[in-house]
DNA sequence: TAGTGGTCTAGACCACCAC
DNA sequence: TGGTGGTCTAGACCACTAC
């Protein structure tokens, strides 16, 4: 193949307009997880570069946890998979105190709205669509969220079979939307049960909640989700690593 | 300068012995945050490695947080500076709603004691030597903590001067004991203020509170303190990002 | 201006995986 | 056995900092 162009600014070194490139590519939905991408010998050729700096390229969309090597076969683009992060900061035993349990959804509403104040002011639009969910752990309620995510860029999500969806979203939006989550920010703070979700989590109004804020970013990084999810402060565990 | 070894087991990649090697040079304290560590031309010919083997070795030390790089004057030794971070999880505003507050420490108690199960199973033993102390915004009291180290690496520890200690304690730890921290991992959940923490605080019992447990270790990872901290669960909020 | 880290090249050999 | 990523070399030129 002949040599391909770098894209955008030449002022910028090699390996980031690189990486900035393939970005684009796994974006433009170009390779998918079963397939190796192109070996570094060819990315090299094609952008007539030296193995070396593909490799600094590559290396930092694996920091970023977009690509994944796997020795002797080839580097792989890396399905999302953060979705049920919400669950990190909750302890993830069964009623019994077994093992490690996987979330169950069960959605609730599916409708198009008028952003809160808080969404439309993440999102920069307030033509949305809404989506009510609850999460359980062996049938116990124990997260309830609100979210929300911009008309224009999913429409026909109210119209899809309820059947589409997982447990988890990204998939979906990325395999009907297009819209890949590549980063997200959780913010987190505590308050009370408001009566309804009270009611969703079977717990009393003004009990301690845990309150987690999320906005999610394309790999563009524009604003394609905001949610709110609550859960009981009781169960709240939250382990983090400094250094 | 002839030719130095490098540590450990010599099946292990050129990069990751001298990372090891290094992290042993900085841990016996032989380089100053003041002045660059040796050039990456020098370690390569000390070590008889090539320059990008070194340079290598080294990224890993600067991901790790231990180094820094200053472009056009040399690679540094980075004091460590997260003692504060638990800070992070409290809103960091003055009353007024001004800027950035810097918090205010008051020691309480500096004493020989025999460490309560938490701390002892963290730290493996039970000889320790027990601060209480209290870390204020603009003189209100933010967080009240417990702090454990054992007693062996921290003798002389009671017998500090007051004047000794600054807001952080990592600074000190290291200068005075040679103990250098360099990761700690923070455990949060949530519950209520018992007697002596309301009083602290200026709470009432009962309150909810926020607490943070944290095991400190050092560049061996050894653990080499463990602390219970308090804080109003009003005033917490926690801001993370995933990708 | 001399020395440092930052980028980049064009090779080499090895360990590992799939066919 | 051929191709992949993993490690390593021995240079080059550039951008920046300190003196």
């Amino acid at each position: 193949m002949a040599t391909s162009s770098l894209s955008s600014d030449d002022r910028l070194p090699a390996y980031v307009r690189l990486r900035d490139t393939l970005t684009a590519r796994i974006a433009a939905g170009e390779w998918t997880p079963d397939a190796p991408i192109p070996s570094e010998m060819r990315l090299a050729k094609e952008y007539g570069l030296s193995v070396g700096t593909v490799r600094k390229g590559v290396d930092g969309l694996v920091d970023e946890g977009l690509l994944e090597r796997r020795q002797g076969s080839g580097t792989y683009v890396r399905a999302p998979s953060f979705d049920a992060t919400l669950f990190r900061f909750f302890q993830l035993r069964e009623a019994d105190g077994s093992q490690l349990a996987i979330p169950s959804s069960q959605l609730i509403v599916r409708v198009a709205a008028k952003a809160p104040e808080e969404a439309a002011d993440a999102l920069g639009t307030d033509r949305v669509i809404k989506t009510l969910r609850l999460r359980s752990l062996s049938d116990l309620p124990v997260l309830y969220e609100e979210i929300y995510v911009p008309a224009d860029r999913f429409e026909g999500f109210v119209e899809l079979p309820a059947g589409s969806f997982g447990p988890l979203l990204y998939p979906l939006y990325f395999e009907h939307f297009g819209v890949l989550v590549k980063r997200a920010i959780d913010d987190l703070s505590f308050g009370k049960a408001s009566e309804t979700v009270a009611q969703r989590l079977r717990l009393s109004a003004g009990d301690p909640m845990a309150v987690i804020r999320r906005t999610a970013f394309d790999l563009e990084d524009k604003p394609v989700e905001w949610r709110i999810a609550h859960g009981s402060a009781a169960q709240f565990r939250y382990r983090s690593e400094i250094s």
